[in-house]
DNA sequence: GCTTTACATAAATCAAATTTTATATAAGAA
DNA sequence: TTCTTATATAAAATTTGATTTATGTAAAGC
């Protein structure tokens, strides 16, 4: 099948599936934050968050240090460059047919376009 | 809980989380194409694709036609902002913070900044 | 040392998504 | 009309993912 063998592209975009894990995202653009503070806000356990900070720490999204008994949370640097590459990737396609059909149809005669549909 | 109500970007990268689905919309990419011919590249079942497009299309992500017997489908114009925007935000507010960083750290000595670490 | 805080990990459960097989439908071809 | 092609839909099986409860651990505070 295609697209058989995973590609690290896809640990980040399944995580950013998840609402919970954009959810922690967006508070992490704001700056670091421990487990606890990122738990706060929702009504879901403790180690619930924990794991969603799995999967976002495997997909390369982010990072954590240790501070203690803490382990704050920061959004990885570049971490979004795949699933932001792979966009692009799709609108670079996208304006290239463009581009190839514009050149078609200009080559055509205005009663020849009207057979193509 | 944060994020409780389904926003319609939900749908959106909850669809893009799957490779199957990421392999559909890049082929679609170059041109319109019917379901059988999005099939035959993978090992899955048509009804299984057929799923997967229904996914596509209910997410805004991919739009369809009647020809026929045929329904070619195609990406829908648009249908990635909402997740170009989420993501651009993030950009956006990571780069409000890093301006904010810069700017109490120009206004610390040194020897203030050190303390931080 | 004892207690508390901030986590991680394990096991079990629950729900949702994926996929298959089987079958229906509708248009086109013969 | 009959056969075939392109698809949808339904039901069931399977898989995967999210979440909880319970428990472990290590650092900090007293």
């Amino acid at each position: 099948m295609l697209a058989a063998k995973p590609h690290p592209t896809d640990a980040a975009f399944a995580a950013l599936g998840d609402p919970t894990r954009r959810a922690i995202l967006a508070r992490l653009a704001d700056g670091e934050l421990g487990v606890m503070d990122l738990a706060k806000p929702f009504t879901m356990s403790q180690p619930a968050i924990s794991a969603h900070l799995k999967v976002l720490e495997n997909a390369g999204l982010i990072e954590r240090r240790i501070d203690g008994t803490r382990r704050p949370c920061r959004i990885a640097p570049g971490g979004l460059s795949a699933v932001e590459d792979w966009l692009a990737g799709l609108h670079t396609v996208m304006s290239a047919r463009y581009d190839r059909l514009d050149t078609v149809l200009a080559a055509m005669t205005p009663d020849q376009q009207k057979e193509d549909r």
